[in-house]
DNA sequence: GCTATTTCATTAGTATGCAAACATTTATTT
DNA sequence: AAATAAATGTTTGCATACTAATGAAATAGC
């Protein structure tokens, strides 16, 4: 009988809050685009033309959450889409240069952003935290 | 320009999978409802009775995201609702008795979520990261 | 060549989150 | 005390992200 279960000292409900900090930071500092889209961004620029399947997976995203990523990401003519003449069933992805030079500018945001979101922690802290998630 | 940047290395990006992990692992565990809506079954199961508005702030959630998250535990018939006499803005929230036996038993499960969830920290893994998380 | 499987993309439905609007209460001013 | 201002509580509408289910195209195995 769960008599000492705190709801605060739960990972899930500790995540959730600091994600919830690091949106609040992250929308301040680039309103243009969402820690998503931008992943999705910082992940074009870094690799290039890539089919969107294969682009959420560089993520870590569902291929139709990705779908709809790149759908807001069009609407902003940030990227564009041609059909792969190799294969139907892709749809080739690659930055337009609206989107290349938001992308740069933004990554140099990203720092501050990052930077900001542990502003509390040391270096070393920081450091242990990534580790940590990551071993998770 | 930061051509160093690495994506893979940013504390918003290792939330985002993190939370990913630990979402899968809770649904997996308790379909019924989503860690959101747990976190507010949680807290009403441990003050009672409380306003809406309340009741948000008890869980860092804003006001009408407080709303979306009661309206779909209201449609599951786990709280309900009533008029405060005194103060005809609130809306009183309460657990109903199919809400508190869920909630008991969701929070036993609760356990073995977040001990899923962090299978791969040590203990002092997991102590460290929630001090880290809190820090933050 | 033909079937089965896999891969890629899309659609429809659900959950969370925020900004703005509205209603009620409380505080302040005249 | 009436009127105005400020604060508080709730709701609506819209954007984003995620999941499950479906369909289309390519590949593998026979």
């Amino acid at each position: 009988m769960p008599n000492d279960y705190r709801l605060d000292d739960q990972v899930g409900y500790k995540l959730r809050l600091a994600t919830q900090r690091h949106l609040e930071i992250f929308s301040r500092h680039l309103s243009d685009v969402t820690p998503t889209q931008f992943s999705i961004l910082a992940r074009l620029y870094e690799v290039g033309e890539t089919s969107q399947n294969q682009l959420g997976r560089l993520v870590a995203m569902d291929a139709a959450t990705t779908k709809g990523v790149i759908a807001r990401l069009l609407e902003k003519d940030l990227v564009e889409a041609r059909a792969d003449p190799n294969d139907l069933r892709r749809l080739q992805i690659s930055l337009t240069d609206a989107g290349r030079s938001l992308t740069i500018d933004a990554i140099e945001k990203a720092c501050k952003i990052t930077k900001d979101t542990v502003a509390n922690l040391t270096g070393r802290d920081v450091k242990r935290l990534l580790e940590l998630l990551d071993k998770m």
